[in-house]
DNA sequence: CGGTTACGTATCCATCTGGTTACATCTGTA
DNA sequence: TACAGATGTAACCAGATGGATACGTAACCG
């Protein structure tokens, strides 16, 4: 949760993410898209790596990476704490009823 | 968005977010939950509110801080193009029917 | 084998972070 | 007014962070 928090917080790896949830990538395609160099994406590739929202496969000499999405997982469950206070639009049986969807859901 | 996922990053300031999640605190209140002086409670209060995330009212000689969950919304929003992946124990339609579901709920 | 490509790692360095203590400000009280 | 309590701010400092460059290594190619 930490790890995955931290990792997220910085906008280089956020952009790194968002990429990776369009497609796989490799560590060039990424470095294409960030106005950094090669070995500072290796480094927050790392820091992701490290917090389980990437994992890479070898292909060739490249590595190709891929999201992990799992970990995200962690940080729904902790702003679930908190849903019912940004929905107020619904009253208070209305957010029992949502909360309790999203539970059954999750537990499917 | 970038403000509360930093702010959210250090496990000092996150515990404080949980506390007011319970009640209202002063910021002595909420220095005696941690482990370091008021000074830095104060300093991370500064950054909760620049996000958004906190608000103070003057009651007498003291402040009270009550949590804004409404910046938490953005981070809920990021992380629903995600939700699909770590859900995949459900098939495809199944998730789109529970994003449809998601979104009636949160433009209801 | 020698060279190139695609990475990762090591090192360096400027900046940010988060803690501390000292001090300023504001409110309530004698 | 003088004093105490609660909090914010300033200044300081050790350690973390994130960038760059230089280098090491494994995979492909001639």
């Amino acid at each position: 949760m930490d790890a995955v928090l931290h990792a997220l917080a910085d906008p280089s790896r956020r952009t790194m993410v968002e990429a990776l949830g369009q497609a796989d990538a490799t560590v060039g395609e990424l470095a294409a898209l960030l106005p950094i160099a090669r070995p500072g994406v290796s480094r927050h590739l790392r820091v992701l790596r490290e917090a389980g929202l990437v994992e890479a496969r070898q292909a060739g000499q490249q590595r190709v990476y891929r999201l992990r999405a799992e970990p995200l997982a962690e940080i729904d469950e902790w702003l679930s704490h908190y849903r019912a206070r940004w929905e107020q639009r619904m009253d208070a049986l209305h957010t029992e009823i949502a909360r309790s969807k999203r539970q059954r859901r999750k537990t499917q």
